[in-house]
DNA sequence: GTCTATAGAAGGATAGAC
DNA sequence: GTCTATCCTTCTATAGAC
C-alpha cells in the first residue's frame, strides 16, 4: 500500500472497507472521517453526496475484480482449474466472508431494500463473474446456453456458501461446501458438452 | 386477518414486513407508525425500545416457520415430498424473492454487519430449517452425519437461490435454479443412504 | 485542500396530558 | 392505551476561514 494515496483514494478504499463490514447504510461520514483521519467537511470537496462515495467504491470494486479475472485467467493452466480459482476465492478469504459475508451479494442484498440507484451497478459485479465463468465454460466445450446455466449455478453454489457460512459463522461448512462445489464441477467437466441439457 | 389484533401484534406485524422489504437498521419508528396508524411515542408503551420489536419480530417468524415446518410434515406423503416442499417455497414467493430476497438470509446479513446483538436468534430460523431437513433425510434413510450434511447443502442451494435471484431481479433464474435444485434431491435419494459419503 | 462551525432534517427515546 | 410535545443525538450537507 503505497501511502502516497491521493485522499480521494484513501476515502474510497476506507467506504470500501466499511461498507463491507458494517454495511453502506449504517456507515457515517463520520465512520469513514475517524477511519482516514480527515474532518467530514472535506469529504464534500472530493464527493458532492455519499451516493457519489459508493458510486466510486463500487467502480473500485468493479476494476479490482477485472484484475483478479484477469489474474485467474492467465495462472490457471485450463478452464478447470480457472474455475476452481472461482471456487478458492471463497476458502481464502473465509474469515471475512465468516463476519461480514460475500461483499458482492450482500452489496446487492441491501441496495435491492434501499431501492438504490446504484444496485444495477452491484449486480454488475455478478455480471462480471457470469460472464467470466460462461467463457471458461465454453472453453471447456459446452454450447453458449448450456455454459451459461453452468455459470449461473456455480455463482448460485458460492453465494449460498457464503451466506451460510455468515449466518453460522461457521468456515468448517465453508470449506465442506466448497469441496463439493468442486465436485459439482468435476461431474459437470467429466460428463462433458451437451448439446441438450434435458 | 381478523381487524381486532393487538396494537402490538400490528406494530409486529408491520415491522415483520417493513424490516423484510426495507431492512432492519433503514426502518424507522416513522415509517412503522404510518404503516399501523399510531403516533410515534405510542411505541414506548408496547415496547421500550426497536431492538424489542425486532426481538418480537424474529419470534414471530420462529413461530410461523415451526408452523410451515407442521403443515408440510403433515402434508407430505414422504421425505421426498416433504424436502420439494421446501424448495417450492422459494417458487411460491419468487415475486417478493425477487425483489428483496430471502427474508431469512437478508436478515442474518444485515444483523452480521450491525453486529447486532440478536444474530444469534435470526440464525436460529436457519438451524429450524436444517433440523426439520435432517430430519427428513433421516427418514429416506441417511446415517444422521450425512443427512446433515445434505440438510445443509439443502439451505446452502435455497440461499444462493435467493441472492441470485434478487441481485438480478430475475424470477426465471429462479425457476431454472429450483428445477436444478429439486434433480439434486433426486439424485441424493436416488443413490440412497451410504454410510461414507466419501 | 483541509479545517471549524453550523444549518436543517431525521432518528430514538421520554414526559406528561387525556 | 393513545396522544402531543419535547429532548438529545446523529446524520447529511453547506458556508466560510485558513
Amino acid at each position: 500500500m503505497a501511502r502516497q494515496d491521493t485522499t480521494r483514494e484513501q476515502i474510497v478504499a476506507a467506504a470500501d472497507r466499511l461498507f463491507y463490514e458494517q454495511g453502506f447504510d449504517h456507515t457515517s461520514f463520520a465512520h469513514i472521517a475517524d477511519a482516514v483521519g480527515i474532518s467530514r467537511g472535506n469529504f464534500y470537496y472530493h464527493f458532492r453526496a455519499k451516493d457519489e462515495i459508493l458510486a466510486a467504491v463500487i467502480d473500485l470494486r468493479l476494476a479490482r475484480t477485472r484484475q483478479m479475472l484477469d489474474d485467474w485467467q492467465a495462472q490457471g493452466a485450463d478452464p478447470a482449474a480457472r474455475i476452481r480459482s472461482f471456487f478458492h476465492m471463497l476458502v481464502a478469504n473465509r474469515a471475512a466472508i465468516a463476519m461480514h459475508g460475500c461483499p458482492v451479494g450482500t452489496l446487492c442484498n441491501e441496495l435491492a431494500k434501499l431501492d438504490h440507484p446504484s444496485h444495477g451497478a452491484a449486480a454488475a459485479l455478478f455480471t462480471l463473474f457470469r460472464t467470466w465463468l460462461h467463457g471458461q465454460f465454453v472453453d471447456a466445450g459446452f454450447a453458449a446456453a448450456e455454459a451459461d446455466r453452468h455459470a449461473l449455478h456455480a455463482l448460485v453454489l458460492s453465494q449460498g456458501i457464503a451466506t451460510l457460512a455468515s449466518a453460522l459463522r461457521d468456515e468448517r461448512t465453508l470449506r465442506h461446501e466448497v469441496r463439493l462445489a468442486e465436485e459439482w464441477l468435476a461431474g459437470c467437466l467429466g460428463r462433458g458438452a451437451q448439446s441438450d441439457h434435458h
